[in-house]
DNA sequence: GGAGTCTATACAGTGTTGTGTATCGGATCA
DNA sequence: TGATCCGATACACAACACTGTATAGACTCC
């Protein structure tokens, strides 16, 4: 029935697969049945308010109340940052994920072919596998391993593809020269330039 | 039962009182019965998601996901708009608010004894009540007022009254007394940093 | 005092959320 | 192939949101 809400849930359910949660984790920490929360993603049923906040609080988000005006300000703030920290993530150790990844784009490959981006992604993959990497580093490709995932079989899979091939690229180019002084980059989502 | 969603229930109330909505007006606006909205903000009841999306909206306000790590900042945007314009509103011209919040200040000396701070804000509503006041700062006494309405006979109103009493003081200040420039903090959201 | 507005509350009935448990198809991994 | 993980789905049942209508108590204004 299109409710107003599906956004928010959409919004949650995107959260709650870049964090590698499974429905039963989720339902758990937040105290819900898997079944109730499959069927609020799937939009079979609406959840109470109290019921959407449980889910949202364990997956690290807040619910809050914003001035309509105030919306894009938000929604910039919000995107800029992109998932700061999320230390969530449900075991499976690391190696495990970066096999899981090559494997998905070698199957991608197969399937749609090869492609500059394709390759890119399988190299810089193979590199980062043996470096070791940071908490934050780590949740980095792991959101890019997800919506990997995620838009593997979509139509337009092409653009974000390159997408994630640039991020993955900047991130192992940030790991092989790193800048001098400045901690650390803090990585935003966001759509850059390509280097060299 | 002290849920979580209380925080939020109380804020939409606030926006409702502040913009000087009554439940019935909201309850047409939001297709909701006055009734539910009663036992919804009084906490005898936990409204569904979508119910709760619905009478926000109709309060101009719109409910959003934001990571846990950026609620202090959304949380500085919207306090430093303080309810932007809220164009809502329904009638009673000024004059007869500051009547009505002078006559509430002069109840709550009668029963609960005079003090400093409910002496402050007499003077201080005296004092504004002459000036013109923009829309924003209008609304802002507003909210104001309506805090004190609620919070009248709470147990600790004491602090209450005494931010109320201060949050006048320093909008009456900033009348008398204007900063010369200052044409705009500009809460520059833009990630911007583009150097390096 | 009387008219009007506000919120809180009551109550019966309907529909839906939400629980618990269990299963199914699909993908992954040994 | 068999063991597991995933998400979707089914079903019965308890719990409660939500409607509609109606009224009581508090306050303000005339």
């Amino acid at each position: 029935m299109a409710y107003q809400s599906e956004n928010l849930i959409a919004q949650a359910r995107e959260v709650r697969e870049a964090s590698g949660v499974s429905q039963r984790a989720l339902s758990e920490r937040a105290g819900l049945t898997q079944s109730h929360i499959s069927q609020i993603e799937s939009g079979k049923m609406e959840p109470g308010l109290s019921s959407f906040i449980d889910l949202t609080r364990a997956l690290d988000l807040e619910v809050m109340l914003v001035p309509k005006k105030l919306v894009p300000a938000v929604l910039g703030l919000v995107k800029a940052q992109a998932t700061p920290d999320m230390h969530i993530h449900a075991g499976q150790p690391n190696d495990k994920r970066f096999a899981r990844a090559e494997r998905l784009v070698k199957k991608m490959k197969r399937l749609y072919g090869s492609s500059a981006d394709l390759d890119r992604i399988e190299d810089t993959l193979r590199f980062l596998r043996r470096v070791n990497l940071g908490d934050q580093e780590m949740q980095f490709v792991r959101e890019l391993i997800a919506r990997l995932e995620r838009y593997q079989a979509s139509a337009q899979a092409a653009p974000i593809v390159r997408d994630i091939a640039q991020n993955l690229q900047r991130l192992r180019n940030s790991i092989a020269h790193p800048v001098p002084s400045e901690p650390r980059p803090a990585y935003s989502l966001d759509d850059g330039d390509a280097d060299a």
